[in-house]
DNA sequence: GTCTATAGAGTGATAGAC
DNA sequence: GTCTATCACTCTATAGAC
């Protein structure tokens, strides 16, 4: 028997490839076994509470990132500079499309009910955080709030169509168009 | 012993709903049966091809609607008309937001692989239907599928953020900016 | 040797097909 | 209703770190 050891943060990135593919009703505890290489005895010890553990966990983890990587930088002292940034992260983050949001399509089938306190907070905060860079960048409250509502949607949005037409070009499209409407508004 | 009769099409909206609110995954047999209170000798004899079967026919049913209720308008004499009915037929077919896309939430998960090109014959003839309505109405060519992608890619976003604000509100203002938007673009 | 994390067969429940 | 396959999950033996 050859044992490989594994990081519970590596468990957590690799079920979230799973999910992320699959969703969550999709990705079996077979097919995640199969998928990850971590048998059911790691999994199990790294999330006692099975599959919806994993998921919590998964959601927390992007959240986190987001907070981090995009959120805070747009709360910060540089308004303009993060949203610049807030672009490119975007496009890399999806791999300008290629990668779905995993906290989008839970919150298109029943899992939302599962885990609707997370989803919520995800979305809310993302637009939050670019309406106050808008604002601080010398918007009007409901412009701002109106152009940053406009830019997650659209992500959203592209992310959905880049999936449904295996269109690798309409992603990029898509963000330069948004990324240009904010900054035609800002001049 | 008592018997409903159902008709085929009753049988296709009524597990429409289900498949809509529960995802392919998510909607079990089990679970269709107990919704549509249809028994499984009569969704077996409706769909001889189970759930995939289903989920197909759920599709083309879908798909005919827009094809006659928005498609051919828009691709027909009066573009501008029917752009304007456009944006009323989606907000009551999508219930001001309440009701999700079903074949763009099948483009996220791993059902896409199973119905890609239903995915994507109805969200490319959207897009070209309604690029032929603003190139008719007197926009350029690259102009016209530039609002046309940006439109129902923001169609698309809107749905998924509704459902996970759980805003109601979301979808009708995200409609008035997309309408705006094309408006402005053809005066 | 001790202990903890992993491997993977085994559990009852429930899936979809018929 | 009945079937088999597969589901989420449990459990025990043991590999490997100390």
């Amino acid at each position: 028997m050859v044992r490989t050891v594994f990081e519970k943060p590596d468990a957590i990135a690799l079920v979230a490839e799973v999910f992320r593919e699959l969703g969550y009703e999709g990705a079996s505890m077979s097919k995640i076994t199969a998928r990850t290489k971590l048998s059911k005895g790691s999994l199990y010890h790294f999330f006692p509470g099975g599959k919806e553990q994993m998921a919590a966990e998964i959601m927390a983890h992007i959240d986190a990132w987001f907070v981090t990587e995009m959120f805070e930088p747009l709360e910060g002292e540089k308004p303009r500079a993060a949203i610049a940034r807030m672009w490119e992260t975007t496009d890399s983050y999806f791999r300008s499309g290629r990668r779905v949001c995993l906290i989008g399509a839970f919150a298109l089938d029943e899992t939302r009910d599962r885990f609707s306190a997370a989803i919520r907070g995800y979305f809310h905060r993302w637009i939050e955080a670019l309406a106050g860079a808008l604002l601080k960048a010398g918007l009007s409250g409901t412009k701002a709030r109106a152009l940053a509502e406009e830019a997650v949607i659209g992500i959203q949005g592209a992310l959905t169509l880049a999936r449904a037409l295996g269109d690798e070009t309409i992603f990029g499209r898509s963000l330069a168009r948004l990324k240009q409407r904010l900054e035609t508004a800002l001049d």
